[in-house]
DNA sequence: TTGTTATTGAAAACCATTTCCATTAATAAG
DNA sequence: CTTATTAATGGAAATGGTTTTCAATAACAA
């Protein structure tokens, strides 16, 4: 039963299988809330979402999943400096979704930004290989944040 | 006394005073360490190097301070994903230091880089005019990781 | 020197995340 | 459809980085 990187086409069921996991409900139910849901969640929210439908879901399975998802890359881990960890279905690598971050260090607001993106990209593939090279590092997923006041925030004191 | 934005020139006795902030032992040993170290320091790591030779600097304010040195601008703080934060002296928002970060996720070791930082900055800086405008947001930081394996942890298993 | 008050250290609280462990259930074998 | 194997689970407890509390201290303006 290998458990490695999975990073194989199609959609869960059978990337789930294919890596050894079990499917289950938890992790069935949680999987499927994020992929109906839109922005940044905790595992508090989704644990606070998925638990009034299945009860019997415990907040360690939601962690633990993320957990899973996480490193079979089905699912991005973000750190937006409010203390908790907040988690992006990925839907591929370099899929249609990909987005960078946007901050406002006044009211944790996050917006997702895809402006720029090919430009943004483009210039990270080519550090990418270029370092790759130069420290013999196997890059494999980058972090793009921006931090700032957002209109909002701007315009208090 | 003023607090808010004081990012004024020159080194950092001048900076605290202008800020109203005092200029204690405790402050001076921290920002001491941190300009004479290289390397991405924790609060704790900090604490263990201050501590021998200021024996009444507690741990609380090698947070405080950092907090401080943080909203000041003169420091920066990172999540590489190892369960605590990480500090670093700025040395100018755009100054001579400036680089990005390649994090091992094996062995959480972390490069800094300043290859391809020229063609980076370039693109950032017409990103965050972009965005700035597109989405009213006074960006005044970012962040660039690149997540991977490094040498010695590519070859393993 | 003196008064004001920002700063401090130690201990306790906080709280997101992890660990423990006995129980349950997903899966494969028969 | 059994049955056996063992991954997965959840609730409670532990963990550990960071923050809060509060009385004592020290920086600095006057
Ligand atoms: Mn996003
Ligand atoms: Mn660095
Ligand atoms: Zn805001
Ligand atoms: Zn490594």
């Amino acid at each position: 039963m290998p458990r490695g990187n999975c990073q194989g086409q199609g959609w869960w069921h059978g990337k789930f299988r294919g890596c050894g996991y079990r499917l289950t409900t938890g992790r069935e139910a949680i999987l499927d809330l994020l992929s109906k849901s839109e922005g940044h969640l905790s595992a508090e929210d989704i644990y606070i979402k998925v638990h009034p439908r299945y009860p019997n879901v415990g907040l360690t399975t939601i962690y633990r999943t993320l957990d899973v998802l996480s490193n079979l890359g089905m699912v991005y881990k973000f750190d937006f400096g409010d203390g908790r960890a907040r988690y992006e279905l990925a839907e591929g690598p370099r899929g249609a979704h990909h987005h960078h971050h946007l901050v406002c260090t006044g009211c944790n607001r996050v917006i997702d930004y895809a402006d720029f993106i090919d430009e943004e990209i483009e210039l990270l593939q080519q550090t990418e290989k270029g370092l790759g090279k130069k420290y013999n590092f196997r890059i494999n997923n980058h972090v793009i944040q921006f931090y700032g006041l957002c209109d909002k925030c701007n315009g208090k004191k």
